[in-house]
DNA sequence: AATAAAAATTAGGTGTGACTAAATTATAGT
DNA sequence: ACTATAATTTAGTCACACCTAATTTTTATT
């Protein structure tokens, strides 16, 4: 029973995200994320493989996934990162594109009586401020059904349900474009040829995202 | 420019309220408040000496002072605690018993924003649940003119105003003799063999405390 | 002033989690 | 199949902050 340090912590998280599609992280792609040497992962991710009860698999060059035990860590350091999100935007007044860093750093360090308490005070919502499931206390990740934005079609029409980034700059520059949680979107007009797509955001005057927008705001088509 | 560690963090503070009466903190007592051996807050202490902006002032078998960058540090890290403490218990509903541990260990990682936006939801308090100083924003250590309820004798009457006492069981007795902040006191009977303070709290019986209660509770005698 | 006790420091060592440089293994293009 | 490139691992270091054991310095007692 070693303790699971802020480091191992992160790890997980981004092991988490990593292997979301169903593939193995690379020691590259996890020490990129990390912001650490490839060298350093390596060591790192061969200590969390061993011991009698380890938090990833690994196999030499093979990548590593999490298990069961380590994807339960990993979802309660995700499941506090949401909460933190939440609870700063709604009982603190941070704004949406502020909120990463600071929840990246609590989220290590909040006891579970806290979270318990800024669960309860928020209703115990399911989604943070971008959108992201928030998994439950029992440590289940909610199923999403929506899909990108660059998927759709005119003359469809969709809600915004999630905004995939963490990054300050885009997150402003899509909060200016009215492309947040919640907006009502219709496909006008998709270009075979480049990917864009011009889409009307709130009936307001149609504007043109490319794919590396597209891709990272997911909808869902017909909401209840 | 070398960075202020939490562990640094935490001698400083031990340090302020260690040499808060104005004597220089000796190596074990440090080391005791710390919970570490005093080996150990010889290294440390060494290394906070050195360099070219010094957090303390340090000679050997002499003890340890804060300098005035030192000072700073530890006064940013009070303020953390402090207003942590305040937003726990009045945001969130933790009782003052409870409080310690959490704020001991978030102070260390919320950033000015943070410390910012909850001082203003809480009104910019003064005073933290326990009746501690919260150092103001630009770190001034706000005076205190209190004085040991031990030192009241019949039949002077007093408000409290603050109980300096970090231990969960020792608050929780406090509070179920009514001895919180805004009590009106008043002693009744002064015992000089056994220094026993027969005191009425808030109109009710009178209670007999010992010097080991009395010594940890701040009144006020003339209220505003 | 001598000496016993207490306080503090030094010496040597540990585990964690990073680093760089070098070596190895895998992958892809010809 | 061969080879260049990219990905990954190994080897060797380092800083941090702690530890225990041994030594030195201070202080208190007689
Ligand atoms: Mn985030
Ligand atoms: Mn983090
Ligand atoms: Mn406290
Ligand atoms: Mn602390």
């Amino acid at each position: 029973m070693k303790p699971i340090t802020q480091n191992i912590q992160d790890y997980l998280k981004e092991i988490y995200t990593l292997t979301d599609g169903g593939e193995a992280a690379s020691t590259t792609a996890l020490a990129a994320r990390l912001g650490i040497a490839p060298a350093s992962v390596t060591g790192m991710v061969q200590k969390l493989a061993g011991g009698t009860h380890p938090l990833v698999n690994y196999r030499k060059h093979q990548g590593v996934t999490l298990t069961p035990e380590g994807k339960r860590a990993a979802l309660e350091v995700i499941r506090h990162h949401r909460l933190l999100e939440t609870y700063l935007v709604t009982m603190l007044g941070y704004s949406w594109d502020n909120v990463h860093e600071e929840a990246c750093r609590l989220e290590h360090f909040i006891s579970e009586e806290f979270e318990s308490r800024i669960a309860v005070a928020l209703g115990n919502p399911i989604r943070d401020p971008h959108g992201e499931l928030i998994p439950t206390p029992e440590l289940e990740m909610p199923s999403d059904e929506s899909l990108a934005l660059s998927a759709l079609r005119p003359p469809q029409k969709a809600v915004i349900v999630r905004v995939r980034a963490d990054d300050s700059a885009l997150l402003r520059h899509l909060e200016s474009l009215g492309l947040v949680p919640g907006a009502k979107i219709q496909a006008v007009e998709y270009s075979l040829f480049d990917h864009n797509l011009r889409i009307q955001v709130d009936e307001k005057l149609p504007i043109v995202v490319g794919s590396a927008i597209s891709d990272k705001i997911f909808v869902v088509c017909n909401p209840l």
